[in-house]
DNA sequence: CTGACTTAGAATGCATCGAA
DNA sequence: TTCGATGCATTCTAAGTCAG
């Protein structure tokens, strides 16, 4: 029995502390993890004290007494020295964490009263879990934490920083666009006609593919199936989404499609303790990353570590570690999508965001993947050419005695320029090269 | 791209002051 | 005398810059 709940509690005083240093300018004014860290002590001992003053005599709502204490019994719970935790008492109280601290004279104790918006005192009654897990739940739906008519969005399918938000098929929900039953991918909810320059998809595109049924190799593709056979289908899709990663065109490898369908029969295989300790990793990194501000309930939990099991059951041991790989890295890229407009973007809740059936859901990010690799092998060839160009004309700038043979160096580069296996650069690469007055330095010299 | 270096600001400890 | 408050010096850390 706790008259205070830490855990719901130090959750809203890390949202009050999010809160509080997004609303400062100061950095000095931020409250840092140190603080932090402090104040979550000070509430410890708090709950202590109050449990032990309820003990003695019921607690009346009212009249919640404060923390006596002082800082050698703070800096003891915390490690830290008398002086930090004056210091760091002073800055919650300037932050309003703490609302008053009362000097008792110097052989008493001082008083510490608390946000009362923080701690959430239920008073004569022990905290009690469940109506704390009911009410948030409350608070998350009235908050849209529940999709509601559409489940599309205007996500866009990379990290880039673009802002078109136009043809993307929900992963993370973006709450600025007015929601109707109409797909928020068609163009009537266009905010930025000049599509993506980044990922190469435009408005257009985009309005036309919202009204096709999801093909393979679209953002999200996960081709409907008929009902009977869809859990082997699941899987070669998913299984087809991992070995497919690296930007190979869903559906388009047979081969694939064949071995999952093998993998899928034969679940056996599958060692699960190593299963299970991806799927906990991946959950644990989800819920600290894409779900940190949300509550989730227990039920919630387990049903998202099941379908994430759904995603690596079909995955052969030796590939496991690979593919979570690539998981991780499309939580990441959801995680960086939700950062960027944090108040008005929210993820699905996992139960239905993980289901390898919910093409709006994780399934999507796929996309997202693909693209955001296949941007990192385009700006990883640029640099390549530039270097290798870079390489060129260093040497000619060199005394002639120093010189490196020009038509060795220039075979060299060209054979590396080459085996980037890109027309383009290769034909930038020779312009470059032949017209080497008109090549300006600075740029490649980065 | 990477690692070394620089720098500004925050955190912390020590010494001392001052109020009770 | 005790203990919180305060000034100053040191240490730590994150971000920026630059050369290889």
């Amino acid at each position: 029995m706790n008259i205070i709940h830490f855990s719901t509690v130090f959750k809203r005083l890390d949202q009050f502390v999010k809160h509080h240093n997004s609303n400062s300018d100061k950095l000095s004014n931020h409250l840092r993890q140190p603080i932090v860290a402090t104040a979550k002590e000070i509430i410890k001992i708090y709950g202590l004290s109050l449990l032990k003053a309820h003990k003695i005599k019921p607690l009346e709502v009212d009249h919640i007494p404060p923390l006596e204490t002082n800082s050698e019994q703070l800096a003891k719970m915390a490690h830290v020295s008398t002086r930090t935790i004056r210091r760091h008492i002073q800055r919650l109280l300037d932050a309003k964490v703490l609302t008053e601290k009362v000097y008792k004279g110097r052989k008493a104790n001082y008083q510490l009263r608390f946000n009362s918006n923080i701690l959430l005192i239920s008073g004569l009654k022990p905290v009690n879990k469940d109506e704390f897990l009911e009410d948030d739940q409350k608070k998350k739906t009235a908050d849209n934490q529940f999709f509601k008519n559409s489940l599309r969005t205007t996500c866009p399918q990379s990290d880039s920083s673009n802002n078109s938000y136009i043809n993307n098929i929900i992963i993370a929900v973006d709450n600025k666009i007015k929601r109707s039953s109409l797909a928020l991918t068609t163009h009537y909810f266009s905010g930025n006609k000049t599509g993506n320059k980044f990922t190469g998809y435009v408005e257009k595109e985009g309005a036309k593919r919202s009204n096709e049924p999801p093909l393979k190799g679209t953002p999200g593709a996960q081709k409907n199936v008929p009902k009977d056979d869809k859990i082997s289908k699941k899987y070669s899709s998913n299984l087809s989404d991992l070995q497919n990663s690296v930007v190979e065109k869903e559906g388009q490898s047979k081969q694939v499609i064949k071995q999952a369908k093998d993998t899928a029969s034969m679940p056996e295989t599958c060692c699960f303790s190593s299963l299970n300790l991806y799927v906990d990793s991946l959950w644990n990194l989800s819920k600290e990353t894409i779900y940190k501000n949300t509550f989730l309930t227990k039920n919630q939990q387990l049903r998202a570590k099941e379908l994430l099991r759904d995603w690596y059951a079909p995955v052969s041991e030796q590939n496991l570690a690979k593919v979570h790989n690539i998981y991780v890295q499309r939580i990441e890229l959801v995680r960086k999508y939700l950062a960027k407009d944090s108040k008005n973007r929210y993820v699905q809740l996992p139960d239905r965001y993980f289901d390898v059936t919910n093409k709006y859901g994780f399934t999507g990010t796929k996309a997202w993947y693909e693209i955001h690799m296949k941007a990192k092998r385009k700006t990883r060839d640029k640099l390549m050419l530039h270097a290798q160009i870079r390489r060129f004309i260093n040497n000619e700038e060199k005394d002639t005695s120093k010189q490196l043979s020009r038509l060795q160096l220039f075979k060299d580069c060209e054979k590396r320029v080459e085996s980037l296996n890109s027309p383009e650069l290769m034909d930038q690469f020779y312009a470059t090269i032949l017209n080497k007055t008109s090549f300006n330095h600075s740029q490649y010299n980065t």
